[in-house]
DNA sequence: CATTTCACCTGGTGGC
DNA sequence: TGCCACCAGGTGAAAT
């Protein structure tokens, strides 16, 4: 589900709820799939750290933390919650500032993940992997049926910050587009699901992307001219935007961090239209195998 | 090395 | 109703 679009929607909506919010600590479930820094890790690294900012790079949620706040662990287990909340300059006081990061905790959602901002007496889904307790007294919750999704936890003091693998679709120039996939020799849908060379477009806004630049997915990347890669990139860049813009996909159960649903699959071209008629010149859509993904494509419309 | 295929998971749907 | 095959937003390891 969470293509670059969704993962927007989702990290703007935690952004906005938690950012200033601390965590206070945090469960995982016994599963070892969803994780990539062990469960006992995250928990004691995400401790007491107030989360300066939440922001999408590529497919990935990163969450910016500050240093833990000693002194409000210390109030807690020695004198309760008041000795915590008395003092200004614990909790909330600090304005956050994403540039002082100490840590980073990076979300990858999979295809079923979710990533939910909840109140406590609500009863966790079903698949809930972990739980964020927050000073505010709202919730983090996972939730990931097919365990695809991938949590860590990064010290910065003792290792790099997160970095996307490829380029970022929506900042990446003409110029680069176009060079990035010229000198390859593989369909161009697979190129672009290639989260080495461009990292958030998925199978969605690939095959959309592709229709809307008419372009056919199977035609081999040095094939494709100059002009149709500039084409390709200012469909790519109208898609992924008009997508924010509605909230990303709901194509059977995506919904962003306050559980709200996305509206773009509405303006689906392609995706997922197997045997309707092309909203452009009523041909039927058809759906063949790239990269061993479902692709929809207008026959006549895609060249 | 570049490219392709497959395994990893659970759940929903549609045919028989 | 039950059983089964097939499909699903992603990725990285293994095979070619």
């Amino acid at each position: 589900m969470p293509e670059l679009p969704e993962v927007e929607t989702i990290a703007r909506g935690v952004n906005k709820s938690l950012r200033g919010d601390r965590i206070v600590e945090g469960w995982f479930s016994s599963y070892p799939q969803p994780f990539k820094t062990p469960p006992s890790k995250q928990a004691s690294g995400l401790a007491n750290r107030t989360i300066l900012a939440v922001h999408r790079t590529g497919k990935h949620i990163v969450f910016e933390l500050g240093v833990p706040d000693r002194s409000t662990a210390h109030a807690d287990s020695e004198s309760g919650r008041d000795a915590g909340n008395a003092d200004p300059g614990s909790s909330r006081a600090a304005p956050p500032d994403a540039h002082s990061s100490d840590a980073q905790w990076i979300v990858h959602l999979g295809m079923t993940g979710r990533l939910l901002v909840a109140k406590p007496e609500c009863v966790p889904a079903p698949h809930t992997h972990a739980r964020l307790t927050l000073a505010s007294g709202l919730e983090l919750r996972f939730v990931d049926p097919r365990r695809f999704g991938r949590l860590e936890f990064r010290n910065l003091a003792r290792h790099a910050a997160f970095q996307r693998p490829g380029a970022e679709p929506l900042e990446i120039g003409a110029k680069q587009f176009a060079a990035l996939f010229r000198e390859r020799h593989l369909p161009i849908k697979a190129a672009l699901l290639n989260q080495s060379l461009l990292s958030g477009v998925g199978n969605i806004y690939a095959d959309e992307s592709l229709f809307h630049a008419g372009i056919r997915p199977r035609r081999r990347t040095d094939r494709i001219s100059v002009s149709e890669y500039t084409r390709l990139r200012q469909a790519m860049r109208q898609v992924l935007r008009h997508a924010i813009r509605l909230g990303g996909s709901s194509v059977s159960d995506y919904v962003d961090a306050d559980g709200e649903r996305g509206f773009f699959q509405v303006e689906h071209c392609v995706y997922q239209r197997t045997g309707e008629p092309c909203r452009c010149c009523q041909t039927p859509i058809r759906r063949v195998l790239v990269a061993g993904r479902g692709t929809h494509y207008c026959p006549n419309c895609q060249r």
